[in-house]
RNA sequence: GAGCCGGUAGCUCAGCCGGUAGAGCAUCGGACUUUUAAUCCGGUGGCCGAGGGUUCGAUCCCCUCCCGGCUCACCA
């Protein structure tokens, strides 16, 4: 914990800032942190309002607007002075002028630091530059600010500080709060277009006693009442599949997952995914479905289908490409077809790359690794990968003529996997065998059977397709982001020193 | 978990072969009634990430640790 701030506080910018607070209760009769104050105009309509008029439109106009936000910039020349001020919607300038103001309100004014919250009132004007600026009536210190922002031209470079203080970043980056916007804008328009195709929004439980539906480390938790540990759960999916069970057609989550792994610019240990499911559908209904609404998404968020990634220019313009595994490995990742399709060949042409394969691995295992290892990366895409090996697809329905591949598809763009989807598999009998196969191989996270959800199965889950959609991920595509720590508000970092 | 890079004033950054700390912005004082990174003059401000070592002397060299970034691994 921090000390509260004190008078004897080291930095003397904080400092001066709560002795110039004192001052202004003392001298100028300023509130304490007052509470009520009534703004009636957002930036953004004053702009609508006035920004095409001119500055002789202006003169004539003398409605008062009421205004509310944060000083940004102060450009002061004795007797008057201009000011930016931003607010949710947007930054304007404003004019103070003493001979407007009076003295008193004028010196209270000159007190006033950069970061201050402040109310303040006026007509709107535009000056000789023409710019759109309130001609200030009036003004009151709403909250103060007694730290000192970063500068104003370079911004807050601080990576570490951007994302533990991100209240700074937020009040200084532009770009980082118009990614926040359009993340909550991209989630909005996901959850119309499901809701639009009647789809159910359902929340199921994120502790487990057994963590399925993924294969990925839990973290642990306790409850004390019931003297039970409970693992945070790594994906909703058995749940959200008991619920077709139950007789939903159509549902689905946006919600956190947790996974205790690795982080990177592509992993968060919490993070965010779409799951749906919908019965008397299958995986390639769900390519239709999943081209079409994140096409429309970008179409609504950002205006255009046509997005860049990090310099790469990217068409989510439907139809999108459809490969299946084995093709892309061998078409995209230069493999030999005969490393794809024999099991001795593949080990070998692991070893040659340096893969380091254990030796045990089936054909699939190694024909994904492979894949993985060749082709990912090489996939812009969009692009839809299909026939996944049955073996690393625990969940997934079996291709009818070919049982040795499931009825899947991953989609990649810019070589990321932003979903993964299939035919799901409802056969309680195959499911208990592959349940019982990932246990006995121990592959990690596997905690142990839920049987129950066998037996949900064993009651009859009608046939049905599903889909899982990295959210951040897709926000990060969308909003041109580097790292999944610039569109997670508050990304999981070690415990910082404060100092 | 591994490798590489980084941490110097509130912020953004310099700091040479080891000689005891600098700039811009912010801030404080002064001038200034239409500015746009306002301008001009003058100041304040530093546990040089932490600890240890080498040295007459360490921001600088060495070791350990903490925090961050990137790449890889795990994963999505």
């Amino acid at each position: 914990m921090q000390e509260p701030l004190t008078l004897e506080d080291v930095n003397h910018l904080v400092k001066q800032r709560i002795e110039k607070f004192e001052a202004m209760k003392d001298e100028l009769g300023v509130r304490h942190f007052p509470n009520t104050y009534r703004k009636d105009t957002d930036i953004s309509a004053f702009a609508a309002s006035y920004g095409e008029k001119t500055a002789e439109d202006l003169q004539e106009i003398e409605t008062v607007h009421f205004f509310a936000g944060r000083v940004m910039a102060v450009r002061s020349f004795g007797k008057a002075s201009f000011i930016h001020f931003q607010d949710a919607t947007g930054r304007l300038q404003a004019f103070f002028e003493k001979a407007k103001l009076g003295e008193d309100s004028y010196a209270l004014f000159r007190k006033l630091d950069i970061g201050d919250i402040i109310g303040l009132w006026g007509a709107p004007i535009k000056t000789r530059t023409g710019e759109l600026t309130v001609y200030v009536e009036g003004f009151e210190l709403l909250t103060k600010s007694f730290r000192p922002l970063p500068e104003k031209w370079h911004g807050l470079k601080d990576m570490d500080i951007r994302y533990r203080q991100r209240y700074v970043d937020l009040i200084v980056t532009p770009e980082a709060r118009s990614t926040f916007l359009a993340r909550t804008k991209i989630v909005s328009a996901i959850r119309a277009y499901m809701d639009g195709n009647g789809f159910v929004e359902v929340e199921t439980p994120m502790m487990q006693t057994i963590a399925g539906g993924a294969t990925a480390k839990p973290f642990l938790t306790h409850h004390n009442t019931l003297d039970m540990d409970l693992f945070l759960r790594i994906a909703p999916e058995l749940y959200l599949k008991r619920l077709l069970v139950g007789g939903f057609e159509r549902v689905y989550e946006i919600n956190r997952n947790f996974r205790n792994e690795g982080i990177s610019t592509r992993h968060n240990p919490e993070f965010t995914m779409i799951e749906f499911y919908q019965a008397y559908a299958d995986y390639t209904d769900l390519m239709r479905y999943t081209e079409e609404m994140i096409s429309s998404v970008a179409q609504q968020v950002l205006g255009t289908m046509k997005v860049t990634y990090q310099g790469q220019p990217i068409d989510l313009t439907p139809p999108w490409q459809r490969y299946t595994l084995k093709d892309a490995t061998v078409d995209l990742g230069g493999v030999p077809r005969d490393a794809m399709e024999d099991r001795e060949k593949a080990l070998a042409f692991c070893r040659a790359r340096g893969l380091e394969p254990e030796g045990n691995e089936s054909l699939g295992e190694l024909q994904l690794l492979i894949f993985e290892s060749t082709t990912e990366d090489k996939l812009a895409g969009p692009v839809f990968v299909t026939s996944y090996p049955t073996e690393v697809s625990p969940l997934s329905r079996k291709n009818t003529e070919d049982p040795s591949i499931v009825d899947r598809f991953e989609l990649f763009i810019v070589g990321r996997e932003i979903a993964n989807a299939f035919s799901e598999l409802n056969d309680p009998f195959d499911q208990y065998e592959r349940f019982a196969r990932q246990i006995e191989k121990k592959e990690e996270g596997t905690s142990e059977l839920d049987e129950d959800y066998i037996r949900a199965l064993e009651y009859g889950m009608p046939p049905a397709a599903g889909e899982g959609i990295g959210i951040d991920r897709l926000v990060m595509l969308l909003t041109d982001s580097p790292s999944i720590r610039d569109v997670i508000l508050f990304p999981l970092l070690r415990k910082g020193d404060l100092s």
